[in-house]
DNA sequence: TGAAGGTCTTGATTTATATCAATTATTTTC
DNA sequence: GAAAATAATTGATATAAATCAAGACCTTCA
């Protein structure tokens, strides 16, 4: 299980053997069945979390009751809410698995000690943080220039893995659509 | 007119005489008309930018010619594409002045070079970038969740300085919504 | 100071998407 | 492997917001 992990992280960065067992020595493998949750709302998010296998979405959930999907996170994506790690305040948002999975969590205080002892790691992590405040901008950019058709086959083109994974309904909260729209919207794409 | 600068680093991290002067000697005051470009989609932006003075927005031009307003600047706040600067490609975006501004530029070799000499200068970009991105993603939450008076009210709370300020139809554009959709919301609200 | 060019408002109409509701598929689970 | 639960489709209708259009209200700069 864990090393998924590891595999990516010899594809990012060069480490000793040393290094790597530090690593691993301070994560911990949580195995998570079909609809756990990793964070409720109004828990406070305090690790830094790597998903090894599986899928698991984020979400918020509003006075109405319904489900607002903020992202998923497959096997080699990163999962937690910053806004409660950075804050310490409660989260507003709910993660939970769509499909069994696994994940290496560390808890934060771990996980600082990795990035003070190994520079690059910390550098590695930061760049990560930069590719997803970019990806965060340019879905904002997206939603405000597309319809939800072409919402749809944007998503398509940027995840062609998650379509046939993840609950058609689920893929349509995270576009802000109905799975009613959704759903038309695909009969409709594939008679063309 | 740097000063805003110095103001904005000593609030955030304390510096010598020397690295103050240091950083100072990489950057350059850049003043923009206002409807001046900063940025044109097609440019490779090769900087880091702090807004002093004024303020800039950040859009994309659909194929309609219709803009969809990414994000505002204004003094005390960066602005730039950390897509172009990362990938080296053309930016999608274009970033002009809504008022008559002034920007401290830094190339982005000069920017990097303050952060491998200043530690502290790079611990401060990179919780910049973390506030930035759960700035994002809230942004996200909101688009999802609400529906067009929501979200000009949550726009209202989370930057009050910025209605007197901003052409109507510009934060219109930001919120996702026509210049017509947000005169009647906003007359409706103040009847209310 | 007074055109000229924007910007905001208001009204009438259209349209995309949501909502409500029923039916059919597809998974789960015992 | 049948029953139950969940998810996806399809149709009818409602609604929020977009579009089209005209007039009012500002700036600004010649």
């Amino acid at each position: 299980m864990y090393d998924v992990f590891q595999q990516y992280l010899d594809n990012k960065i060069s480490l000793s053997d040393a290094q790597k067992e530090r690593i691993r020595s301070l994560g911990v493998i949580k195995k998570l069945r079909k609809k756990q949750y990793l964070l409720q709302e109004g828990d406070i998010w305090k690790y830094d979390a790597f998903v090894v296998k599986g899928c698991v979405r984020n979400y918020s959930v509003d006075e109405k009751g319904n489900e607002h999907i903020i992202g998923f996170s497959i096997e080699n994506w990163w999962a937690g809410d910053r806004e409660s790690l950075l804050s310490g305040a409660p989260s507003r948002f709910n993660i939970d698995a769509i499909e069994d999975s696994a994940i290496v969590l560390f808890t934060h205080e771990n996980f600082e000690l990795i990035c003070q002892e190994i520079p690059p790691f910390k550098d590695m992590v930061n760049s990560i943080l930069q590719a997803s405040f970019i990806a965060s901008q340019n879905r904002i950019q997206v939603s405000l220039s597309n319809t939800a058709e072409e919402k749809y086959l944007a998503f398509l083109k940027k995840y062609p893995g998650f379509v046939n994974r993840i609950p058609q309904s689920m893929i349509a909260s995270y576009l802000g659509m109905t799975p009613e729209t959704l759903s038309r919207i695909r009969t409709q794409t594939i008679r063309k």
